[in-house]
DNA sequence: TTTGTTTATTGCAATATTACGATTAATAAA
DNA sequence: TTTATTAATCGTAATATTGCAATAAACAAA
């Protein structure tokens, strides 16, 4: 049906899944990298750098903004991006945890 | 168009993209926790412990065999899945390296 | 005010994802 | 062989995602 049945699952699990998401699109990859790259913030360049039309870009950036790994600040006409650092520590502690889970086993397997 | 241009970014961006997708699912979250929760593999009662249809269940089992992150193998009627730990391993590579992004960066923003 | 620049929004088409009923396949047990 | 059990596959409906052209909104500069 397409729709995921959320209210199954822990917030937990439903977090990682969102966090996840973020990333799941090789655009929203590409831009997160230029932002840490160019760590004086930037604006619009990234349509440029990217390579796909800018309401694309501008599509992608929404989602990360809503998610909290980006903030926009308005300057002038252009709006400078870049990435929330309080927030992506927040999403790693969450993403680590669920990456890590193979050290807390003990393991044998079939 | 619902297709991502994968032409357009690197190999290294669109792993981490397909490997962030595998993710992006409460479900195959609850999936990838249980089969570590019980390592000592298991086959159909995930059915019973995510709360989702069979057929449901087994097209996420193949997602994530299709990536490589968990392996079955036939024990009768019933089929053993685990946690492809080599598999694993690489992939928190790939993903760690992208997580820690914000490690390699002398940061200042707007 | 008009013009240009930059970004967001709207609307739409194409494709992907999620979910499940019905069925099939494979094997074990009777 | 027949029956039961388990998992995969098929088909389909509902919703989500991706991408972009067209347009709007916001502001700076002339």
């Amino acid at each position: 049906m397409g729709l995921a049945k959320t209210e199954i699952f822990t917030e937990k699990q439903n977090k990682i899944a969102l966090f996840a998401k973020a990333f799941s699109h090789p655009a929203r990859v590409a831009i997160l990298q230029h932002l840490f790259k160019i760590n004086t913030c930037i604006c619009g360049d990234l349509v440029e750098v990217i390579g796909l039309a800018q309401p694309t870009i501008s599509q992608h950036l929404k989602e990360l903004k809503l998610l909290g790994l980006i903030k926009g600040s308005i300057e002038g006409t252009s709006v400078c991006y870049c990435i929330d650092l309080e927030n992506w520590t927040k999403m790693k502690a969450v993403m680590n945890k669920f990456l890590n889970q193979d050290l807390e086993i003990n393991n044998s397997c079939c």
